[in-house]
DNA sequence: CGATTTTGACCGGCGC
DNA sequence: GCGCCGGTCAAAATCG
């Protein structure tokens, strides 16, 4: 199955041969392993700090976005409205990277022209198969389907569901691909719930990954069972570093070099920088 | 046999 | 008022 996302799982094959001594050879492995964990721990902070300029830029958006529309005219029709919700979504979508888990409520947003006691709304984008064509996302909870439209905007029908685990919750959800890339399911819930969550899970179909924001923990298959040589997985997330001598400089900067290789090689990782750009500028163009 | 999915019908909001 | 469209209902079909 294709990986969520950008695969971060990099090459990293610098053990050309094995050693001649089993010492040495475990020495010079844990001199790998501390190398690497202070490589994961500086891109730890790397991707840290792109997350922070991330929220910065998302934060002056919405401030743009709330005095450009607190100047527009006030004859601003309904269907515009939703013209806009739809562009939201899409330049939401691409400023992401197909991975956003975003929520949006009364206060920040100036859509919603009914249903004004409508709870929490958010959106989850989920990548997925381009050829499976089933819209059920496993999120943990239990859905039942009541029903299925094909929407004007979009030809991929859209699945409505409700929450069968406790008859009590309100909270419903659409799942629907997106125009953009069919590769990916947006899913839209409505309400929050009001019992727990039953399996600690998030995927779709159970074979494939969802990426939210801020989790960049490439889920490559393991390295043990798929591939002979050896991969380095970049878990970004929950890396227990343990800090040593930063004094083999120059090994980094090839190691750099190579990340960056690895990355502008990846297909999926251009693709996904490539709509992030667009979508933020074109993002910023006024709105007709 | 109960739970779930499918799918056509129905309803209400909105624009013209 | 009429038609369009999104959302929901409910009977039938399907599944385990």
């Amino acid at each position: 199955m294709e990986p969520t996302c950008v695969d971060t799982s990099l090459n990293l094959n610098v053990i050309s041969a094995p050693l001649p001594h089993t010492d040495l050879t475990a020495e010079f492995l844990v001199q790998e392993l501390q190398r690497l964990s202070s490589e994961n721990k500086r891109l730890t902070e790397t991707l840290n700090q792109v997350c922070d300029n991330y929220a910065a830029l998302h934060k002056h958006l919405s401030e743009f976005r709330q005095v450009k529309n607190a100047n527009s005219d006030k004859e601003t029709t309904a269907s515009l409205k939703r013209k806009a919700e739809s562009e939201n979504c899409v330049n939401l979508f691409g400023i992401n990277s197909y991975a956003e888990c975003s929520t949006v409520t009364e206060e920040d947003t100036f859509k919603r022209p009914k249903h004004s006691l409508s709870p929490k709304v958010s959106k989850v984008f989920v990548r997925t198969d381009a050829s499976d064509t089933s819209l059920y996302v496993r999120d943990g909870y239990q859905w039942r389907k009541y029903g299925q439209k094909v929407t004007r905007d979009n030809p991929s029908p859209r699945a409505y569901f409700k929450c069968s685990y406790a008859p009590s919750c309100p909270v419903k959800k659409k799942v629907q691909r997106s125009v953009e890339d069919p590769s990916v399911l947006v899913t839209t819930y409505e309400g929050e719930h009001n019992h727990g969550q039953q399996q600690p899970e998030l995927s779709v179909n159970s074979s494939q990954s969802e990426t939210t924001t801020g989790s960049v923990a490439a889920t490559n298959s393991s390295p043990m069972n798929r591939y002979a040589a050896p991969i380095v997985t970049l878990d970004l997330v929950q890396s227990r570093v343990v800090d040593i001598n930063e004094q083999k400089s120059s090994i980094h900067n090839l190691l750099v070099r190579q990340m960056a290789t690895s990355l502008t090689r990846d297909p999926n990782f251009t693709a996904a920088l490539a709509t992030a750009l667009s979508g933020t500028i074109l993002d910023t163009k006024p709105s007709i």
